[in-house]
DNA sequence: ATGATAACCGACCACTCGGTATGTTACAAG
DNA sequence: CTTGTAACATACCGAGTGGTCGGTTATCAT
């Protein structure tokens, strides 16, 4: 990797974590100099702008995360039992500062969607994209679940909740809620079966 | 009225308004005071600073709209169809510029719960007031209740996944995702009966 | 050796923000 | 008639923001 794919990679890297930590806007780009060491010129260089720079996290970093996150669980044998470990493996990892972030697909749903197209096209995608990879893990042992389930729906309902999850923890600061809301997701998930 | 507190109530109005659509951050004093023609004194004269001024938003509009809005679902002879049909006629009504902009109490729990810690309180309490208020509906009918149900943890669940489906909608510009949501929580609702 | 270009530096700009300090006006009490 | 105070208005401040632009350095083809 040359020097400057290094640097752009390193900007791309902090950019992520301080719009995960404190959202898009309240994130400075002299914040994110300073932990690169780099100076404003290095910066606008690889992006045009701000949004640039945040549309490039977005699809570079936040999707490939998001991808590899679900991926796993949903390829397994049992996608229901797979989602499930997934939600409580999630929440026992969990440390109380990633508690309090959540998951940057929502957070940014919730702070950019009203306020930038860019930002929000791109959050739609990946929604569907996730809600399709959802489907297509229930409907591969459709035989094994309830015959008047509409897939499209139930994988819905299933990110809604678990995004409202990690909402509730926010305020709490524990993951005690999470933990709850994510035990009634795992029942109403095994519910599915028939 | 006197004149001084008609013109308190028109700067929390506005500001509850302007902090609905654009978050408590991205709120400026400025345009509220254009909306109010109001001078900056005069706001300084009521609200100590900005932060004291979402704070008396929070408390005096937005938690008694929160209680109007589920109270009278939940006192319902049949709490069960009741939520069904709150969150029903909700989606019904609502029309695209709501859709967009969510509901109030999930809205700052996202933005202000990891930023200051007075809101995150304010926002606790409510959340533990409104779950309490569920609980209180789910036991008064708990003989029609399936009987190994977690009062709390319905609740919860219940609320984070309404305010997961405010979040989908954001995204989408409609109500379809907000609607299939809605109606898998209500089929998930209506299970939790005999 | 030289010119070009990629990669970066850092001073500077216009602008907005929340907040403050001083000034003004209307009214009410003494 | 004076004085005091509630209820504002207005000018201003410093800090921080995203963004620009002229300059610098290292590398590399010719």
């Amino acid at each position: 990797m040359s020097d400057a794919e290094q640097t752009r990679q390193k900007i791309l890297a902090v950019a992520a974590d301080e719009i995960h930590q404190h959202g898009f806007q309240a994130t400075s780009l002299s914040t994110i100099l300073n932990r690169c060491g780099i100076s404003k010129g290095a910066l606008y260089y690889h992006f045009s702008n701000k949004i640039e720079l945040g549309y490039a996290v977005f699809e570079e970093s936040f999707v490939p995360l998001l991808l590899d996150t679900w991926q796993p669980a949903l390829s397994q044998d049992d996608p229901i039992e797979g989602l499930c470990q997934f939600f409580t493996s999630m929440c026992n990892q969990m440390n109380s500062s990633e508690v309090v972030c959540g998951c940057p697909l929502n957070n940014l749903c919730e702070e950019m969607a009203n306020v930038d197209e860019g930002f929000r096209l791109r959050i739609l995608s990946m929604q569907e994209k996730l809600n399709a990879l959802i489907v297509t893990a229930l409907a591969r042992v459709k035989g094994d679940l309830r015959p008047e389930l509409k897939f499209t729906q139930v994988a819905y309902f299933i990110v809604a909740t678990f995004h409202g999850s990690t909402s509730l923890s926010k305020s709490s600061r524990n993951k005690v809620l999470y933990q709850q809301v994510i035990s009634e997701l795992c029942l109403y998930i095994r519910s599915l079966k028939k």
